[in-house]
RNA sequence: GGGCCUAUGGCGGAACUGGUAGACGCGCUAGACUUAGGAUCUAGUGGAGCGAUCCGUGCAGGUUCGAUUCCUGUUGGGCCCACCA
């Protein structure tokens, strides 16, 4: 029988579903557990991706793994359904976006489930089930409580063209994360979650954490922690203040102006009579420009006098205060002391306005600010000191000044949390007539979101809500009448929390047992795509650690490890896209080559975390190798006798096989474990026969990534129950040991022959055998030997 | 502009804390077998040369008995952040 893998997979995915046979008792706690998560897929319209399995796959491997190793494994697989795109997707073809989300699920698992992944269909979530998002609503009431949710009417990142706000994380070089399109800054009424009050243990917890590396530094950077000195600069013939932030506090002595961001609240009170019609128009201006406006002006620097002088507290200077919109409102303290020698936008302001420079470092500041170390000059008390010692000694005057306190900063900034869309959950609040806003009550959750016929945004970033029926909209609470808050949470919410309700699904008394969730917690492997190094990963141990906060979980952090796989690109090493026409359909490879191949082949591809072109020819390639394998069970006549006997042929083969298996399987090193598998099987084609513990022992180790063909050979050996729970192949480390060993002779580096020794055989005698080798002596002949290195067991070089 | 990652045969990729570069697979070449299949099996395959040998891990240096591996500089590719004071 030649490897029919379409029967061999209906078969065996039609009896794993039947059975459930990856069901995991979650309320067992007689083994140790071991909790894998996939990032949970948008689903789409356009279907599975070949980089969907990639990820998938390599969880699922070590899901397998694990459970044959005595883990009680927890591996489930849901929905990430609300959002922009599930509405958008809905308008296009004229559909609610209900009936849609759900039309695009069953086809995504339908999808999933042709790859033999195992996971616990019986946990399924989706964050538009009004079961599920019940909690997503409590958890923000939770947040509401504790002063961490408020409304604001505050400038935010408005794209017209979707018809909603957007955080700042969503918003690249002044355009949308999706689609592109441009986005503007305008003052709108939003609801934002204070993650900045978390900013410091978010950074802080980030240490030693076993993620990828980039990631940490991401969430890092994007974080900002920055330590510095707030300066506070009193206003000449007033009684006014106003502070600054500065990492640089030892160049105070070369502040020869302060200015002020277009937003600072201190403008329009301080402006003077004759300037006050130039600042006007500036902060206009400055405020209705974009984002994408601002940067594109190549950073020049623009701003106007405000009409005022304050005076350096460190050595009564009086300098000019100016307006300038390098200044941004929403960090530090929207104000800065320039130091035009010294940072290279002061130096372009400086210049461009005509502004006194003084140098405060020694260097050369005629063509562009110096901003290295070196000796202080100019400084007072801070001459001849670098910047450590400077910044330490003027910080000390200030304080002692009372004009200044270290303080540390943060370029986080709160996250816009509200949307103006129809397809997300609604924000369970009550908006009174007086602006006050009131909590829907727990016990009346979840708040489901109203049936619409009219849904789609509207381009004046009104919320679709606002036309919801009256009977939704209007409440009355105490007597007084009030309207429901009609923005939606974005599609972050959902996501932010959902590896907590795979763990008790269909608890309705809360977010999940403690008992469990204490068991579960924290996720031990967690793979998913990079690009939600920042934005999702950093919002999920925000709404984790508030969690942990107020008592729910018992971990700090959700995700012990965190993995990214890399890409897989089209054939031609560019991004799949349909554009390029280089979109390879997993449905596709599933039919012609099967799921197993699929598997097989993006595992070996490469390493996982790297990026790796799709190969037709690489796909053929795993088919050929599963078939290689397949015949090992399915016509051992023509290519080995299965043996009870073991003739020790293959011992270090098998044994080396296991270990390195093992080893790769944990660490995530697929294509490395997959090649030593090849290693194996052609030891055992060579061998003519093979042990039958042996044969059993790989089929166990190979089924991890073919599962569908690893249960058909497992059945073939004679087996009746599934090889899911049967124990992982051993090793003996005693059949790794050689006796001799193979060990390189060089001369000057180059090697010159290869003789073998004895393990046990000392340096002396090696070094004497090598010098005593014809081979090497043709190259020692006639010259002095200076020195002899001898490493057992690796080389041994000889010097002339 | 700043930060991080990366560069190895015709191709995807191996190589542990510096110690025989190219595991494994694809492709290619030759042979065997034939039930003519999406075959399968066996052998060979970094480059140059008849050869002994020489040259080879982006480029230029350095450290070392010895460097794909460590250091400095540089170039190409990728990712992230970009006025954060």
């Amino acid at each position: 029988m030649a490897y029919d893998f379409i029967n061999i997979e209906k078969k065996w995915r039609s009896y794993w579903e039947s059975h459930k046979s990856y069901a995991c008792d979650t309320k067992d706690f007689s083994k140790p557990k071991f909790y894998a998560l996939d990032m949970f897929p948008f689903p789409s319209g356009q279907g599975l991706h070949v980089g969907h399995p990639e990820g998938y796959t390599a969880t699922d491997i070590v899901c397998r793994m694990k459970r044959m190793q005595g883990y009680n494994v927890l591996h489930p697989m849901g929905w990430d359904a609300f959002g922009l795109p599930a509405e958008q997707f809905a308008i296009k073809n004229n559909q609610h976006p209900e009936i849609s989300t759900k039309a695009n699920i069953a086809n995504f698992k339908n999808q999933i489930q042709s790859l033999g992944f195992s996971y616990d269909w019986d946990r399924e979530i989706a964050t538009t089930d009004p079961s599920y998002y019940k909690w997503t609503q409590w958890i923000f009431l939770q947040m509401y409580k504790n002063d961490l949710a408020y409304v604001a009417d505050i400038p935010v990142n408005y794209c017209p063209e979707l018809g909603t706000v957007l955080a700042n994380e969503e918003v690249i070089d002044g355009k949308s994360e999706r689609g592109g399109y441009p986005v503007i800054r305008m003052p709108m009424r939003q609801w934002i979650l204070r993650i900045t009050r978390y900013a410091d243990r978010l950074e802080k917890d980030l240490e030693g954490m076993d993620w990828p590396k980039s990631t940490l530094l991401m969430q890092k950077n994007w974080i900002g922690k920055s330590t510095g000195v707030e300066i506070t600069f009193k206003i000449v013939n007033s009684e006014e203040t106003f502070k600054v932030f500065t990492t640089r506090v030892d160049t105070l002595f070369g502040c020869t102006y302060c200015c002020l961001a277009p937003e600072h609240p201190l403008v329009k009170k301080l402006v003077s009579a004759e300037q006050k019609e130039a600042v006007e128009e500036y902060v206009k201006k400055a405020a209705s420009k974009s984002d994408l406006a601002r940067t594109s002006l190549e950073k020049e620097k623009t701003g106007v006098y405000l009409g005022v002088e304050a005076i350096n507290p460190i050595n009564g200077e009086v300098i000019s205060v100016y307006v300038a919109d390098y200044v941004l409102g929403s960090y530090g303290s929207g104000a800065v002391m320039a130091v035009p020698c010294h940072d290279e936008r002061d130096y372009a302001f400086a210049k461009k306005h005509n502004i006194k420079m003084i140098q405060v470092l020694e260097g050369d500041v005629s063509e562009k600010a110096m901003v290295d170390d070196g000796k202080h000059i100019n400084s007072s008390f801070a001459d001849g000191m670098n910047i450590a010692e400077a910044k330490e000694a003027i910080t000390k005057k200030l304080v002692e000044l009372g004009a200044g306190k270290v303080v540390v900063n943060y370029k986080l900034r709160d996250w816009i949390f509200s949307r103006q869309r129809y397809w997300g959950e609604p924000i369970p609040v009550i908006c009174m007539k007086d602006g006050t806003t009131v909590p829907v009550p727990e016990d009346q959750l979840p708040l489901v979101l109203p049936e619409m016929e009219k849904y789609a945004p509207s381009r004046d970033g009104k919320p679709p809500l606002e036309n919801a029926p009256k009977s939704w909209l209007n409440v009355t609470v105490n007597g007084k009448e009030g309207t429901r808050e009609t923005n939606t949470m974005p599609q972050w919410a959902g996501s932010s929390w959902y590896y907590l309700r795979y763990i008790d699904p269909k608890n309705e008394n809360a977010i999940g047992d403690p008992e469990l969730l204490k068991h579960w917690l924290p996720v031990d492997l967690y793979i998913g795509g990079a690009e939600h190094a920042v934005l999702h990963l950093l919002y999920a141990r925000f709404w984790h650690k508030f969690l942990y906060d107020i008592g729910i979980v018992t971990t700090e952090e959700p995700f012990k490890k965190v993995f990214h796989q890399g890409m897989i690109l089209g054939s031609n090493g560019e991004k799949m896209s349909k554009s390029r026409g280089n979109v390879v359909n997993p449905d596709d490879i599933i039919h012609s080559h099967g799921a197993d191949s699929l598997r097989l082949f993006e595992m070996f591809a490469g390493p996982l975390n790297e990026m790796k072109p799709w190969s037709t020819t690489g796909i053929d390639g795993a088919y050929n190798f599963i078939k290689r394998v397949y015949r090992l069970v399915d016509e051992p006549d023509y290519v080995a006798r299965i043996s009870d006997t073991n003739d020790g042929s293959l011992d270090f083969a098998y044994n080396a096989m296991i270990k390195k298996v093992t080893e790769d399987f944990e660490n995530l090193a697929f294509n490395t474990a997959i090649a030593q598998m090849m290693v194996f099987t052609n030891e055992v084609y060579k061998a003519k026969t093979v042990y039958n513990p042996y044969l059993e022992g790989f089929v166990q180790a190979f089924s991890c990534i073919c599962p569908f063909v690893g249960e058909e050979m497992w059945e073939k050996l004679g087996h009746k129950e599934i090889l899911a729970y049967t124990p992982w192949p051993k090793f003996d480390e005693s059949k790794l040991v050689k006796s001799t060993a193979k060990v390189a002779v060089s001369v000057n580096g180059k090697v010159r022959d290869i003789m073998e020794f004895s393990v046990e055989e000392s340096k002396e005698n090696m070094e004497k055998a090598a010098l005593a080798n014809p081979k090497i002596q043709a190259y020692t002949e006639g010259k002095t030997i200076r020195k002899v290195i001898v490493v057992p067991g690796k080389i041994v070089n000889i010097v002339c």
